[in-house]
Order: C-alpha cells, then structure tokens, then sequence
DNA sequence: CATGATCCCTGACTGC
DNA sequence: TGCAGTCAGGGATCAT
C-alpha cells in the first residue's frame, strides 16, 4: 500500500503538473471504488481551477475553490501524469486505469487502482469538517506529534503500541510496514501496552518514527510492486527493512530469528532480541 | 468510550 | 500448465 511516503511523494508528483490548471473534462470509467465516484463529477468539475495539492495523512486533497477533490489510493492505487509531448499521446487505458482528471492543457490525471480501495470523493465546505477528516489525529511529520502528546493519549489504553500507532485518531498516516519498522528502531516489542509505556521510551519512539518517514520521503517513498512514480517511471526499488516481511530471516543487528505474529488482524513483525 | 472482528477487492504466490 | 486456496492490507463500520 503507498504509505504515507508514497503519498507524499505523489502529492509532489503531480502538484506541479496541476496546480493553477483549469479541468476540462472527467472520465469515470469504473465508480466502484472503497465509495462510489460521484457520478456528477463530469458536470460539477469543468471549467474549475486547481489551485492546490495538499496531503492530509493518505489522502490527497485537491482545492478546486468551489471544493475539494479528496483522492485516496487505498492500498494499490496509483496516480500518474500522462503529458501531450510524451510518446503514445493519448496513451490508452489500461486494465484498472478507473478515472480520469483531464486538464485544458491536455494533461491527464490519471488513477489506477486494482484493488479499488481508494477513493474520489468531492466535498464543498470546508474540507476538516469532511466525515473522513474530521476525527483525525496529528500529523506525525508535525511539531503536534510529539512524545509528551503520546504519552498523555495513552494513559489508560490498554490497546498494544502497534495497534495504537496505527489508530487514525492518535497519529495518522503510520501504516503497517512503518509501525513495525519504527518499533524496531526503537527498541519497543509491538505487544507492549500502550498505556504503560514512559514518556522516556516515547522519546525514542516518536524521534524513530519521524526518522523512518523522512527516509523513506527522501527515498522517494518505499514502495509495494504496483507502485508507480507519478511522473509515468516504475517505482523505486522496495526499501530494505529491519524487520517488515522478515519472518524467519536474522536480525540485521543481532542475528536472532524476526518473529511474525498477529496484531488485530494485521502482521507483526519483531526481533524478540532487540525489542522488549 | 475502548477494543476487536469483519468486510471490501484482486494479484501474487503456494501446493497439488 | 492450471486450478484452488491463501494471503496481503487501509480503514470504515459493526459488534462486543
């Protein structure tokens, strides 16, 4: 899934290609997403001007003045750019290529989604009241996000870290490959509840997430197979992981066995070694 | 309110 | 080679 890495990445993809672009036309040709596509999207959109990209944790908010074109990409969409001077211009669409943004500069948005969990949603208003948005927590990368927030959230939980690290309402944006990476680093097993862990080991926990997002930004973003880099190029190669997708493998730091376990219906992934 | 389970979906992978 | 079964995962929503 693009974590919010790849979502960033995207947003800075595309932004430049769309900012201050007027929409021309929409083409849907598959609604049937995590929530149907508006089927009055052709008619509402034209003639609007996008005036800025934002991310707001995974989704991608696009501001078209009379409202926002709120994008998310689920755990397999992706989000290219396809421009008149490339070659095979108007490039065909292919399997899964669900809906298209197209630009009076004849450039097209266009999103791929096999899974279809993402999203297109429109929303007029202001956009942190939108259901989705309302109830979310800070953003990690934020001065918000920090180890004294952490630890008072948590007093009483009795939820474990990793679940609670991926818990929309406390931080957004942490996914799965980061939650464990950023546990590994920070030398906190996943089970550990919540509510018991001290604002010293919180230090630690906050600074090893923040670390982990930014590299994996700086990197471009670590990918799944199907991600693809906004500007039409294959992904980057898969981030090399500490633990993620490492069971039975040895600890990179002390050689012992990762473990792999289930957390809410979610893998887990842990070096019993390095992380109490 | 806090927590855990379920569901949406398709492609990659495994075992026969 | 093909087929059936399993797994993965964001996150809303339902159940406890």
């Amino acid at each position: 899934m693009p974590e919010l890495p790849e979502v960033e990445t995207t947003g800075r993809g595309i932004a430049p290609h769309l900012t201050g672009q007027v929409i021309a036309n929409v083409i849907i040709r598959n609604s049937k997403l995590r929530w149907p596509i508006p089927e009055n999207l052709p008619v509402l959109l034209p003639g609007l001007t996008i005036q800025t990209v934002m991310r707001r944790a995974k989704y991608l908010l696009l501001d078209c003045g009379k409202g926002v074109l709120i994008l998310h990409l689920g755990m397999s969409g992706s989000l290219r750019v396809l421009l008149p001077e490339l070659m095979q211009f108007p490039e065909s669409p292919r399997k899964h290529d669900h809906f298209d943004l197209i630009l009076n500069n004849q450039a097209v948005l266009r999103l791929h989604d096999p899974r279809r969990f993402g999203a297109v949603l429109w929303h007029v208003g202001n956009i942190a009241q939108h259901p989705l948005l309302m109830n979310l927590g800070p953003e990690p990368l934020t001065a918000d996000f920090n180890a004294q927030y952490l630890f008072r959230e948590t007093r009483g939980l009795r939820a474990c870290i990793k679940q609670t690290l991926m818990n929309s309402r406390v931080v957004v944006g942490i996914g799965n490959i980061y939650a464990n990476e950023a546990l590994y680093l920070a030398g906190i097993n996943p089970k550990v509840i919540a509510g018991r862990i001290g604002i010293g080991r919180y230090e630690k926990l906050v600074q090893a997430i923040k670390h982990t997002l930014r590299l994996a930004i700086e990197a471009g973003g670590s990918s799944l197979r199907d991600f693809v880099h906004s500007d039409g190029t294959r992904g980057y190669f898969q981030q090399q992981y500490w633990v993620y997708g490492r069971s039975g493998k040895g600890c990179k730091q002390c050689s012992n066995v990762i473990k792999q376990i289930k957390q809410g219906q979610r893998s887990s992934f842990y070096c019993s070694g390095c992380q109490h």
